[in-house]
DNA sequence: CCAGAGGTACGACGTCCACCGTACCTCAAA
DNA sequence: TTTGAGGTACGGTGGACGTCGTACCTCTGG
């Protein structure tokens, strides 16, 4: 993590993401390959426009820590963006750079993912 | 590999690949993740409907039995059928049951990759 | 102030993946 | 009949992934 990226952090409690211009396309579809990861994406995507939700409030079936790693992968794939409020983080989808950059893809996890996995 | 793929091999030269109900979306997108398949999904995908193509034809930049493996795994994801003539082996894509099982992700992969990698 | 909930960082472990070389197979062409 | 192109199977290697436990941090509520 860049000193950069620090500072902005420490002021904002903002984790650092990269531009959707960076992201490519194979990392993306790895991290949807993921059924829990998956889950949260369809989560976050039928929930309302902008909106922020908990980490905590997923109730994904793996410790604490393989929940951290997989919010990196998550935001490292430039699906979601994370901020830390002290006591709990929050996320929130990519919505429209998303949209922007993979134009149709969110829409097409949301109908073919069977959802199996609750989370 | 069962007794009843090895004879059907045998006879029709088809290389068993599951049936596409039992493929899950997370396969599909961990194959399609990698750049090189990818590509060859994309090629066959803007190719002629039905059309076979050699496998050969495809000049992919790795070994021959790394070549071998990605067929594997592209046949294991449902995503081709592959016919072994002998000297040559011939895959096709199963452009209408993938547009059944998994509406709309062929058009999305067409569209949004990036097609940088020549294959 | 102190206990607890939420969360990260780090190190470890087992598994899978992309890749390769080698051995071996099959068919076609010389 | 022999050579070469195309291809699979097998074994191995290095790296990435998903998982976990432990240590440590921060904020909130008693």
């Amino acid at each position: 993590m860049s000193y950069h990226d620090l500072e902005v952090m420490r002021v904002t409690g903002e984790f650092p993401c990269p531009p959707m211009e960076d992201v490519e396309l194979g990392t993306v579809l790895s991290a949807l390959a993921d059924p829990l990861r998956r889950a949260v994406v369809v989560q976050l995507a039928n929930g309302e426009h902008g909106a922020e939700r908990a980490c905590a409030s997923f109730a994904l079936p793996v410790a604490k820590s393989t929940r951290t790693h997989h919010w990196r992968v998550l935001r490292e794939a430039g699906l979601i963006r994370q901020r830390d409020a002290g006591n709990g983080t929050f996320v929130r989808l990519r919505r429209d750079e998303i949209a922007r950059h993979f134009p149709g893809l969110l829409e097409l996890i949301v109908t073919l993912d069977p959802g199996t996995v609750e989370a």
